[in-house]
DNA sequence: TACAAATATTGATCGATGTCGATATAGCGT
DNA sequence: ACGCTATATCGACATCGATCAATATTTGTA
């Protein structure tokens, strides 16, 4: 494959301590990397944001706020599902995704050194 | 600039509220987005991870454990400064780096939702 | 002043990635 | 079965970004 896969959060947040408090392998940073990639852009921030405040939403009801077409949309949403942090249901026809309950504080935890 | 420029922390923290409090404005997107793909890199988290426990380091010190030449490692360091997250003090003909005390927190509770 | 060492900058290469249009797939209603 | 709607996948394109080799810059020292 060329798309440099992503992985389970679990798989991460059971990768390392918090950042700084022992040298990163190799292998774990590659692992956080890839986690922090899949927050690192703009349109998947403001899915994160909208799905986060609503529990909910399907692909119709996230194009049309980011300005975005549907394959993108998609793409943004596999991107985050397959990182962890985004569950998806399909219902019918539609694919309702919702945010994974605690996923991105597992992350922002492991920024955090104090 | 064909490099999209990074901005300092502060800009960031700033610039909203912990994602899912509020919908994120494109700006604010695109902002945070930049401050996280500072961070989103093998080779700057291990940096991050050794300077974090070393207190301040050289280049000299850092090209070794990486395995990386030397403007490849000034490139990242100068990344992670202009996100704010490093400091640089020229010593002679050394350049010292160290963490921003806090900054790594900074991002991290922007993640955290609780 | 000349030389050496540490670091920064430049230019080039090549893989990764965000986006789109076109198409395929799946499920619902008539 | 047929068509319609929502979503996913594919292929292409343009840009971004990590890395290196070569060179410039800065600073200490003989």
């Amino acid at each position: 494959m060329s798309f440099t896969g992503l992985l389970p959060l679990a798989d991460v947040t059971a990768c390392c301590a918090p950042l700084g408090k022992e040298a990163l392998s190799a292998d774990s940073a590659d692992k956080l990397a890839r986690t922090l990639k899949a927050i690192a852009d703009p349109s998947r921030l403001r899915l994160i944001s909208i799905v986060a405040g609503q529990d909910e939403a399907c692909v119709c009801d996230l194009t049309e706020p980011l300005g975005l077409g549907q394959p993108t949309v998609s793409h943004h949403l596999k991107i985050l599902v397959d990182a962890g942090i985004f569950t998806r249901e399909k219902r019918g026809t539609w694919a309702y995704y919702k945010i994974v309950p605690g996923a991105l504080n597992a992350i922002g935890n492991l920024l955090i050194t104090v």
